[in-house]
RNA sequence: GGACCUGUGGUGCAGUCUGGAGUGCACGCCGGCCUGUCAAGCCGGAGGUCGCGGGUUCAAAUCCCGUCAGGUCCGCCA
């Protein structure tokens, strides 16, 4: 049926007959005789020169046979691939009729989400998608081939599953045979690998559909893949450099650049960049001015800790936008922000201007320009309150207003920026091939204490915790370090993983320090104790996310952008309706029913 | 659970602040012209429940209340 692909047709190929089957991208007419159609398919486009073709129209269906020729002296195209050539003394034969789309297939338009989600096969048609797609494959072939070259089994663990303590909230399905019970979807397959552990497989991995029920974002969906892995009788170092080694082949087979992988410590990531995920691309690293405000009048800046950035030449900011920065640090949970404009002092030195200058004294003033290295013209931005606060705030703010600035910097942009095609960048911020990725390590074993004073696991309960800390666990727990490690790209969270505890005894003080009781502890997960009775191999693994991966290697801001057939916001399917109420029969004979009316709100599908 | 933004012919937008005839732009669609275009061009035409419901008003796309959908974020999330 088809002897060519459309865009791979070059100079080279002139002479030949050949057959090409796709879609009509585009029509040029001349008059009675004379037609440029474009056929597209998934490698590209190429001209055809029609006699008379009136009637196709964009997106038909058709098989055009011709002969490859070079075009005339004058008209070659040099924005196309295919431009050299054109196809002549052409036949065309309909193998299927096209309305109009509701959208132009064309990376030129950029047709509103819900409207490209309910005709998701056509917004899959555009060369961007089509790339993201395949960019994709190519992502999971290195990965699959990585994990290969490193010895790894691929095996496969149930998606009919059972309640696992990782956290997330989760996906039930009811079982038919057993009425009233129920399997749960993983969130991931963290205790099916870690029994591949006792099972000696020794080396797993998994291109892995995990499953959670919680809200979505730009970079959250409820089912999302995972390149999982686990291995036995490894340190986290041999972990971290199988991921690295994997996650390298994937950016090469795509950028052709190995990158080079940075390393932080969890405490060092949250002193400079406020933030565990940190992009550390961007600059304006935090600056601990505790020591400057120590004996401070201020009241605004009296707390544990007093944290600052420094944004560069932003000094003449107004103030309709720092009362913006001030409510967004409130959302953010700080108490206020304060902010400082570096200026000029009376000797030509700089100084601080700002509605807190007044209650600092001229050490305190020169003691902050001096940490944060201002100069006359910036714009500081500082936040009081617990250290995890006062950083966490400051860090979101550096990533949004790097954003902001580079959105600003894009919209007065040099001549050249604008063309091209729709605009690609990457989330944060920063530049489009950009990628900074870096090792997130050292986390906290335990998270702050609920009410009643009980820890909870960072990562989750098998995590190992740092040899050092040992004798911390039970005396001062929330200063225990544990073997868990991030990767980090961007600003995103690629990944995490950690080494696993395999010994009863220090997982038996672990389920103490978090308040799990021997029963619990049997009921919730027992299958995986039992299992370690039987002999458990020193074991951990690691798992990131492909979604994330590939779009930021696509330059994405979305994950859905890389996701054939993703979800909304509020979890719905614009194109098949779904979720939507299950007819009474089913109910019947899954023994459910249905609460509080049970006539969900299925959105209507596409007609 | 919460905050903010968006919703106007098939598509993307302007119009909303400051109420006065469904007004405008670009693309697409339909018809006509056109033999070297490539986001072809030229001429003509069709196409609207201004998301939905209620209120204020002589009069609502525009103001108010509610609601639905989409997005970004907070909470939530190994």
């Amino acid at each position: 049926m088809r002897s060519a692909w459309c865009g791979d047709l070059r100079a080279a190929d002139d002479g030949r007959a050949v057959r090409v089957c796709g879609w009509v991208a585009r029509r040029r007419e001349h008059g009675e005789h004379l037609a440029f159609v474009d056929l597209r398919d998934r490698t590209g486009v190429v001209q055809c020169v029609v006699d008379g073709g009136h009637d196709l129209r964009p997106e038909l269906v058709v098989a055009i046979e011709g002969k490859v020729r070079l075009r005339p002296e004058g008209t070659v195209n040099a924005e196309l691939a295919t431009g050299e050539v054109e196809l002549g003394d052409c036949s065309v034969e309909v193998l299927g009729e096209a309305e109009p789309p509701p959208f132009a297939v064309s990376d030129r338009v950029d047709a509103d989400e819900a409207v490209r989600l309910r005709y998701r096969y056509v917004d899959l048609r555009r060369p961007r998608m089509q790339a993201n797609l395949r960019l994709r494959a190519a992502v999971n072939r290195a990965l699959r081939a990585a994990m290969d070259g490193l010895g790894f089994v691929e095996v496969e663990t149930p998606l009919l599953w059972t309640p696992t303590p990782e956290g997330a909230r989760e996906f039930a399905v009811p079982s038919r045979l057993q009425r009233g019970s129920f399997y749960v979807l993983p969130q991931s397959p963290q205790i099916a690998k870690q029994l591949l552990m006792v099972s000696g497989v020794d080396r797993y991995y998994q291109i892995a559909r995990c499953m959670r029920d919680e809200d979505l974002r730009a970079d959250r969906q409820f089912e999302f893949t995972q390149l999982d892995l686990e291995a036995s009788f490894v340190g986290q170092e041999d972990v971290r450099a199988f991921v690295t080694e994997a996650v390298c082949a994937a950016v090469e087979a795509i950028s052709g650049r190995r990158p080079e992988i940075g390393t932080l410590s969890w405490d060092e990531a949250l002193d400079r960049y406020g933030t565990d995920k940190p992009d550390v691309r961007l600059g304006m690293e935090l600056t601990d001015l505790g020591a400057v405000l120590a004996q401070t009048e201020a009241r605004a800046l009296q707390a544990e800790a007093v944290r600052a950035v420094r944004v560069e030449g932003a000094g003449s900011t107004g103030r309709a936008r720092l009362d913006a920065l001030q409510d967004r640090a409130k959302e953010l949970g700080a108490a206020g922000l304060a902010w400082m404009r570096v200026v000029s002092g009376d000797e030509g030195d700089a100084d601080i201007d700002s509605p807190l200058a007044k209650f600092l004294t001229e050490q305190e003033r020169r003691g902050i320009i001096t940490a944060t290295e201002g100069q006359p013209g910036d714009l500081l931005l500082a936040v009081a309150g617990p250290r995890r606060l006062a950083c966490r705030v400051l860090g979101q703010l550096r990533v949004e207003i790097a954003h902001d600035a580079r959105i600003a910097g894009a919209a007065a942009g040099s001549p050249g920026a604008g063309g091209g095609g729709h605009r690609r960048r990457g989330p944060g911020g920063g530049t489009d091939d950009d990628l900074a990725f870096v090792w997130v390590v050292d986390f906290p074993l335990f998270e702050d204490a609920d009410d009643e004073g009980t820890p909870i696991s960072a990562h989750h309960p098998f995590t190992m915790p740092h040899p050092e800390d040992l004798p911390l666990l039970e005396s001062d727990p929330l200063a225990v370090r544990s073997q868990a490690y991030d990767l980090v790209c961007n600003g995103w969270e690629l990944g995490s993983g950690s080494i696993r505890i395999h010994r009863r005894d220090l997982q038996d003080r672990v389920f103490r320090v978090l308040g799990i009781s021997e029963t619990d502890a049997t009921e919730r997960f027992g299958f995986l104790l039992d299992a370690f009775r039987f002999g458990a191999p020193p074991h951990g693994g690691f798992a990131f996310g492909i979604d994330r991966l590939t779009a930021l290697l696509a330059g994405e801001e979305s994950i859905r952008e890389v996701i054939a057939f993703p979800k909304t916001q509020s979890g719905s399917d614009p194109m098949t309706g779904a979720p939507k109420p299950l007819d009474p029969a089913s109910m019947r004979e899954l023994g459910l029913r249905a609460a509080g009316g049970g006539t969900g709100r299925a959105t209507q599908p596409a007609t």
